[in-house]
DNA sequence: GTTAGCACTCATTCATTTGGAGTGCTAATA
DNA sequence: TATTAGCACTCCAAATGAATGAGTGCTAAC
């Protein structure tokens, strides 16, 4: 698996895959050979093609016709097109931290950006809060049978649930269930809330333990994969732009996937976690790379930002395994200073 | 345009578009002449289709084709068809009223339901609450320098904001906010606030007006139509079932409608707004005669749910104009018993 | 008024042809 | 020994054209 190619087989294949990312089309050695700045012969070409296509990085459609990249070909370039750039991209913490009132507006024309400039079908998950502490609870009377209860999460996010009572809860008990709630869980995460401290809750509630336990199913709600998968998207039809995904059997469920968005959400959440253990940032899959079979045709480009304490998501660039990964990975580092100009006009439109 | 055609013109006319119906193909003489009823040859056949074309009622795609309905074709069908049903389906009221904590989840069950059984896409509207009305207004300060401001509408919509404040208020002012806004918002509808309303309440808040400002504004956010789109989208990939529709360049248009959704919440609004005047619960519109030119191909039949109070939300089935109206109207008419199920489930999914 | 029959029109399908792009190989060249 | 020119060969894609058949319009007969 560890060949090294020499550096003409280098820049031939470069010269080759860069030409195909263009248009589409299988290149041929004439074509290289009048390209490329290393003067040679379409024959001697040729010959190098046939070495490159034995090593796998290149593969020929058909008999007499140009070559284009293999998995491992792609896989070759974009490897030596990450290391060019640096690695991370997890500081937008300073703008979303705690300022903004609705995440949910940012992200969502966030993916639009991405998705008209890039031209792909773009996703992007809202910061799984799995991690994310609570910052505030509280419980109100609606009317006499049901109670509103407010759980407010770092990052302002806010998750509300009804709950419905067979009987008025007088103002004393409701105040005394707040002060209970709010001591006990503020500053947890999620993944704090045990048993032990439920358990114990419970039993100073008394009577109300019921109203205790909604509450709890609240917050839990909040990190439950099902209610979880925020996951917004932009740009699907692009994938109509580029002939081989759009004729191929398989525009239809990468369309389809980006309606039920769960198989997306699905695929961001295993991205997330192996980036947590790889940590490199921006991550690229070709083809059958990624576990999603509806994106075997496809290449997915994956950036992960933070907003500190945890508080992560991430962005996903779909596209044609041609897809101009150098545009893409400029753009997931631009997006720092388009997300300052997205929240900028965010504000002024709020006045 | 009010022009009677003879029972035989009739039976020939809803004969040719039942078969277009099923096969998609355009009719010829031959068929209608056999499997017809009425026993005529092809040749009298063909001279009342003669006829039937020049009085618009169906077209030749080209020469010495079949025919195929035109727009006034299915029109005539379908307005055969709903004069034979009632009209309305206004009643799912007893099921959602106040029980459910989260519409949002039912109305997304119903339009998966509703795009597998017809096979067409599918959208809802989330009840328009412009005459809703609200039923509870809280502040709270989540910490020294945000309140966040939940305001419940009717059928328990809950919406919030964050308010950022510059100082933080003391207890008693944030009690005497509430109890201001309480009592002056309570049981008003979003029309029902209006200025003299507005500038009384600044008045009496004093050097806070500016909080009370910011809560109207989340009150009148709930009902922005910007943030109103809170439409719900199912089985947008059906439309790759229908040959007629997949080939057409109005596919992606079609698909992108569905993704960006702006369009379809405008044209579901406009329904509703029709359906004021009109109220005829069902409503078809075929190929231009929905003012969307994305749907220029496509027919879309419409119905108006409502869940008591004006509380008001519209579906829509968006399909080939071959579509199977029959089969739409029956499945429409079904929600109602539809609806119970899901709700049934979803308590059971709740425990 | 209805029907049979026939000539005519197109769309579609299929096989065939053609052009061209591109390869692999071989022999000549530097 | 590495490079290149040249040529035969392959195969795709687009163009061509013939065959098919569904369907019509018209006319003449019933």
């Amino acid at each position: 698996m560890e060949e090294v190619l020499s550096e003409r087989k280098e820049k031939i294949l470069y010269a080759i895959i860069q030409n195909y990312l263009e248009t589409g089309e299988p290149v041929g050695s004439r074509t290289i050979s009048k390209y490329s700045d290393l003067n040679l012969s379409s024959a001697t070409i040729r010959n190098e093609m046939a070495d490159l296509e034995e090593l796998g990085y290149i593969v020929q459609p058909h008999t007499s016709a140009g070559r284009i990249p293999s998995d491992k070909g792609y896989r070759f370039y974009v490897d030596r097109l990450i290391t060019e750039k640096d690695q991370q991209i997890t500081d937008m913490k300073e703008f979303l931290e705690q300022r903004t009132e609705k995440m949910e507006k940012v992200l969502k024309k966030v993916v639009k950006v991405l998705a008209t400039n890039t031209e792909y079908a773009t996703v992007i998950s809202a910061p799984s809060v799995v991690r994310n502490r609570v910052k505030f609870v509280q419980l109100s009377a609606v009317d006499e049978r049901q109670i509103l209860s407010v759980v407010v999460m770092d990052g302002n996010i806010v998750r509300n649930k009804m709950i419905q009572v067979d009987k008025p809860l007088d103002n004393e008990t409701m105040l005394k269930l707040n002060m209970l709630l709010n001591t006990n869980l503020n500053g947890l995460t999620v993944n704090e809330i045990n048993l032990g401290l439920i358990s114990k809750m419970r039993e100073q509630a008394g009577i109300h333990e019921d109203i205790i336990a909604s509450v709890l199913n609240t917050v839990a709600d909040t990190i439950d994969p099902n209610e979880e998968l925020e996951v917004y998207t932009s740009g699907a039809t692009n994938v109509f732009k580029y002939p081989e995904l759009a004729s191929s059997e398989s525009a239809k469920e990468l369309i389809s996937a980006f309606e039920e968005k769960e198989v997306l959400a699905d695929f961001l959440n295993d991205v997330q976690e192996e980036e947590e253990t790889k940590g490199t940032g921006i991550q690229v899959y070709i083809g059958g790379e990624s576990k999603m079979s509806t994106m075997k045709d496809c290449s997915v480009v994956t950036a992960t930002y933070e907003l500190g304490d945890g508080v992560k998501g991430t962005i996903g660039i779909i596209g044609p395994k041609r897809m101009d990964y150098k545009k893409v990975v400029e753009n997931l580092k631009n997006l720092k200073s388009e997300l300052g100009k997205v929240i900028d006009q965010s504000e002024d439109s709020n006045r």
